[in-house]
DNA sequence: TTCGTAAAGTAAACAGTGTTAATATTATAA
DNA sequence: TTATAATATTAACACTGTTTACTTTACGAA
């Protein structure tokens, strides 16, 4: 009786099928013109066949954004041959910023709409996330470790850290800037990053040293 | 022939109960709760009527976010005290934090949503935002002036803190800090702005002091 | 005071949205 | 072959912003 297990196969390839198109319309349309309708009409099935396979819109929305956490983390893989701490997490927050810039839709998906926050709490795996959250992490202890910055929490850097790229980002997303010159905001955003990574902890030079003892 | 200016002043009137409609509506229900509709049936008007006084609900949006933008200057003038520059820098970021997360509604419509982004650009008045950013603004060229940022733009600095602020805020409104203990993060909000700006610059005693304080 | 015009207001429609209850179709198990 | 479970659809509900064509009201001039 292989017929459950193809039943299930079915389920899942349809899921993928919505999921495909749902991504296909995000990408050539962007997140604004998803809608449950466009999806069916994709896929010649009817509206309401969609929620035999999605309890609702959000988790759509919500699958479409782990997308964009893979996304993310290869471009956070750009940084790896970097070593000096002050060095790595200013090529962190260059790469998350352009990230964002580059891709206005997804990082909207992941860090700004309503929708799959409220999914990330109420469930399931925020694994996704995570796993680029630890890897900066990483290099947040690192800087506390070589001194750069003064914090005994590395949550609390990490978090204050990730807002200033996030900030960054968000606010010329969401055209909050009318005070900066609209043809420099890339470059801008990038300074903006540089001037609290290079404002750390003692002035420039002293930066070397300890990251071999970090372990313990 | 009066006439003619009464009926100005009519249609200013109308504008007004319009806007204030709208705004009981925004604050007793919340942003997603505003619709043409709902402002016609409170006002007893047609849904038509209302797009004689406005182009569109973007431009209704707009004119209450000046409202947001009258409150955020207040909430900005409780620092006014402070003379430290470092110290004005901290309370200056603490008096936004708490105005974003005490009004989550009002931030969401200033700095977040999509629409009045777009009317600031093409349009007349960011003259009010314009005020609140320069009161900053000035802080800011304190703070460079008394050593504690080393950058000479003081657009970028300001820029930079401007958006740790708006990182910290908008990442807990739209609930994307699952690895935060959620009935901290009030606190943490506040702890991870003074984390960056009690790093900046050199050491002083009050920086060294709150560290071994924090220390265990 | 009547009359034509201009302003103010509205009903109804357009073109969408997410979602669901009731119904129909299809495929499997007995 | 038939009963049943799974799958799919139709049609509706309750909304949204916006526009067009039409009606009502107010005002200046004859």
């Amino acid at each position: 009786m292989g017929i459950s297990e193809r039943k299930e196969r079915d389920k899942q390839e349809m899921r993928k099928l919505i999921l495909e198109t749902a991504m296909q319309l995000f990408l050539e349309e962007g997140f604004g013109n998803i809608s449950i309708r466009r999806i069916a009409d994709k896929i010649e099935y009817s509206p309401a066949t969609i929620y035999l396979y999605f309890k609702d819109k959000d988790e759509i929305l919500y699958a479409l954004h782990t997308e964009g956490f893979e996304e993310l983390f290869r471009c956070q893989q750009s940084i790896t041959t970097t070593v000096d701490p002050r060095e790595r997490l200013r090529r962190h927050g260059e790469a998350y910023i352009r990230f964002g810039l580059e891709h206005p839709e997804y990082y909207n998906l992941m860090f700004i709409t309503r929708g799959p926050g409220k999914k990330i709490h109420e469930g399931d795996d925020w694994t996704v996330g995570r796993r680029s959250y630890e890897f900066f992490l990483q290099d947040v202890q690192a800087s506390i470790d070589a001194g750069i910055i003064r914090e005994a929490d590395p949550m609390v850097a990490a978090f204050a850290l990730w807002s200033v790229a996030h900030g960054i980002v968000s606010l010329i997303l969401r055209n909050r800037c009318p005070m900066i010159d609209q043809r420099e905001l890339h470059a801008m955003a990038l300074r903006a990053f540089d001037v609290l990574v290079q404002n750390l902890g003692p002035a420039d030079t002293a930066v070397v040293s300890n990251i071999s003892e970090r372990k313990k």
